[in-house]
DNA sequence: CGTCATGTTTACCTTAACGTAAAGCAACGC
DNA sequence: GCGTTGCTTTACGTTAAGGTAAACATGACG
């Protein structure tokens, strides 16, 4: 069982790669952006709960399609004033929507790349047949 | 009438542009990655009507995906030896349906993100009217 | 001859999200 | 004291498809 870590648990770097399954160069380089901010004993890391937090919420928004700049931007406004929680879900909620859009013309257009290719492809393969059976 | 130019026709650069909405950057581009093979005359370019046919073929790919590298090889292999129709347009076809393949993943995931944020913006919406609406 | 309009070459710049390599520290066991 | 791990920093490399800038050429026109 890979235990959901307590709360004020502190994972060294390579506990949190296999926890979220991203590399060492991954999470140092989301700190050197500042999406993350481990605890620095000396040199070494330590990721809060608060950064494993961060961290889903990245990989969430890296699937919906945001750039890392989008991402930071919402986190920093999220725990910059953490009382204008209705504007900033609002915003949210926008920049969402957009994305959304975004996503629906991408999809709309690979619909219309697919059937053009599919239809190139029949095309190609009757041709293809009639090589194949020559003087048909 | 932006009359299709006639087979023999030489166009310039510029007629070229204005004809496949490209730019001088473009095709120069495309030359010297051989996908394309004006006629120089001095130093000045001539594109014929193979190279139309040519731009055509790449900006189709293009739309369907393909980097211009495999363009490229595609192009090179059916003007290399005019005479293997029915391997290359085997070929093709099988490139053709790994693009196929490969897009209809991609819409897949897509649909998946658009599932995912839709649900998320829901509960953020829900969220919202519920801050909007204190105490309810 | 001057000067525009087009053309040309060369070559560095851009972007995102890391990968990869080099070199060094820090704690542990022995 | 030393070797092995595991971690660290620094910094350059990768990729595609052109964009952009500088400096120069060429031909037509007046």
């Amino acid at each position: 069982m890979t235990a959901t870590p307590a709360k004020d648990a502190l994972l060294t770097i390579r506990e949190m790669c296999d926890a979220y399954d991203v590399t060492p160069r991954t999470l140092r380089f989301y700190e050197a952006k500042e999406l993350l901010f481990p605890l620095r004993r000396g040199t070494a890391r330590f990721f809060t709960y608060r950064d494993r937090a961060r961290l889903k919420l990245i990989l969430r928004g890296k699937r919906f399609g945001f750039s890392l700049e989008d991402i930071r931007q919402l986190l920093e406004m999220y725990d910059r004033d953490p009382g204008q929680q209705e504007a900033q879900l609002a915003r949210t909620i926008e920049l969402a929507q957009d994305r959304l859009a975004q996503m629906e013309r991408q999809r709309a257009e690979l619909d219309e790349a697919i059937a053009e290719l599919k239809e190139q492809m029949d095309w190609g393969a009757s041709a293809l047949a009639t090589l194949r059976r020559p003087a048909g």
